[in-house]
DNA sequence: CGGTATCCGGTACGATACTG
DNA sequence: CAGTATCGTACCGGATACCG
């Protein structure tokens, strides 16, 4: 036996690659975070979150809503109100996502570490 | 409280944003899949991992040495051959890893079924 | 067998401006 | 406050060919 079942996510056509590469984006993982703690607005977001632009915000949310993971919910009130919230199949990933974000935390030093101990050489000037 | 400590993944700068978006691509999970059993060869993991290329996977392999998670080992052999594994701090990887794809396996076909049920419209063609 | 270099298209991502 | 449209760039990622 090889050790690899049939079922996993190494298999090009195979539903499971479809959920790993969801995730597999700059910002879905930090998004996805931030909706795990319960409904949060659009600007609650994008204060919560270092660096995401207005685009890039909704852009992930939409996707996550077309991959069922999340829902959209806007009041009809002025100033407009819109929060986001996780779908049941959503709330299913926070376990996933903060196992995954505590270890960035823990070990995020050790990588940037390693990372300035192992600088690849830049290509010679001349 | 809001619920968001200081070492979370969101302010930009932090070190657990560089880790979070060193797994954010799209092989990067999968290789680190392939490397959570044990030292693998170049030749087996292309085997393994459907549709993956030559050069994205030894592109990955590289970046994973370069943020100090895998280590690579050639072998003075004719024919050659190379092993790739996990280092310590790559070995710690693993459990949030196999949470991830087991999340995946178990909920591929969910987010499959969403997509297929919420089609964004296209374009009108005329 | 393992790895690199090159070419090329698609798109992720950001800046900006506009709508409601 | 929330969202869209447009534009431009950088880089991801695949195909192919060549080297050790």
């Amino acid at each position: 036996m090889s050790g690899f079942g049939s079922g996993d996510p190494f298999l090009a056509d195979c539903p499971a690659r479809l959920a790993v590469e969801l995730i597999a984006d700059k910002w879905t993982v930090v998004v996805l975070y931030g909706l795990s703690k319960g409904p949060v607005r659009h600007g609650e977001l994008i204060e919560l979150i270092g660096g995401i632009s207005r685009k890039m915000l909704t852009q992930t949310l939409r996707r996550l809503e077309a991959h069922g993971l999340a829902r959209r919910h806007a009041y009809a009130e002025a100033p407009p109100r819109v929060e986001y919230e996780l779908t049941q199949l959503g709330a299913t990933l926070i376990d996933p996502i903060h196992v995954l974000t505590e270890w960035a935390v823990a070990n995020g030093d050790a990588v940037l570490d390693a990372l300035d101990a192992d600088p690849e050489p830049v290509a010679h000037s001349g």
